[in-house]
DNA sequence: CTCCATGTTTAGAA
DNA sequence: CTTCTAAACATGGA
């Protein structure tokens, strides 16, 4: 379920699970996955080292080698996680790939379709930079925003999943934003008032909040969210009315016609 | 067998 | 140039 919220997730397990623990060997299941590089050159480069810090840009999770001198990069694609696996456990079904620790434990990279990213970077920002991506979801200035989103033309759920303008949320989480901010998800971002850019921001930064505070268990966020609705026949928890499937960008979003009105 | 799925990239049409 | 749509990718689940 890697949006934003899922990534901030794994990158915290990652410091629980993956940090300063000696890697014995690395092992690609995947090639397909690694951008840049070859399984025989990310044993080369983690053999013997330890990683040390994580650091996250929107949906991508970086670790960095004890020396800094090289960030391990995870782009999780559509169904990615990470799991611990101790000694004489084995790895979880779909793993693509494992830091085996001299200590006998594993760190596993798993992702039952093939979609996500294993890469190398001297620099997360220039990484980030070279993707192509925009300002993370979590770290972007009101007014950038604001300014950044009433200039769009195009539909605002759209702009939202644009990794290019805001780095981190994707289909399900822009649904949420959207229902929170009581905007329709066609609504052009330049008809948007200051008013409604400035609760779209204040809705991004609460659910994004409240999903890591959750650690992306749609189960654990509090009341009032349509996130853990989608796709079932379940009532708006705002208004009781019916939630409704709508069309953009290519994914089937949910939303509310009555709580959020087309502008 | 069919349709759909938390992502990204690319091609083509307005 | 901007915006939108569909398809492709991989691998299932319903």
């Amino acid at each position: 379920m890697p949006e934003l919220p899922d990534v901030e997730t794994f990158r915290r397990y990652l410091d629980a699970n993956g940090l300063d623990r000696t890697i014995a060997r690395t092992h690609v299941e995947a090639e397909d996955l690694l951008e840049g590089l070859t399984a025989q050159g990310l044993g080369q480069r983690l053999k013997g080292r330890r990683l040390t810090a994580t650091r996250r840009h929107g949906k991508y999770l970086f670790a960095a080698r004890d020396d800094y001198d090289g960030w391990l990069v995870l782009h999780f694609g559509m169904s990615g996680f990470l799991q611990a696996v101790g000694p004489g456990e084995s790895p979880p079904q779909h793993t693509r790939m494992t830091l085996d620790f001299e200590d006998g434990g594993v760190l596993a990279y798993a992702a039952l379709r093939k979609l996500g990213l294993i890469a190398w970077t001297d620099d997360p920002a220039a990484f980030a930079a070279a993707r192509g991506l925009g300002p993370d979801a979590l770290a972007i200035e009101r007014a950038a925003f604001v300014q950044a989103v009433r200039c769009h033309r195009g539909g605002v759920k759209c702009w939202l999943m644009d990794q290019s303008a805001l780095a981190g949320v994707g289909n399900v989480y822009s649904d949420e934003v959207l229902f929170q901010a009581g905007l329709h998800p066609k609504r052009k971002g330049n008809r948007l008032g200051e008013a409604e850019a400035d609760r779209l921001y204040d809705a991004l930064h609460a659910v994004l909040e409240a999903a890591v505070d959750a650690r992306a268990d749609p189960d654990r966020l509090p009341e009032g969210h349509i996130l853990p609705l989608r796709g079932k026949e379940a009532p708006c928890p705002r208004c009781g009315g019916p939630l409704s499937p709508i069309k953009a960008c290519g994914r089937t979003g949910w939303y509310c016609p009555a709580c959020q009105p087309a502008g």
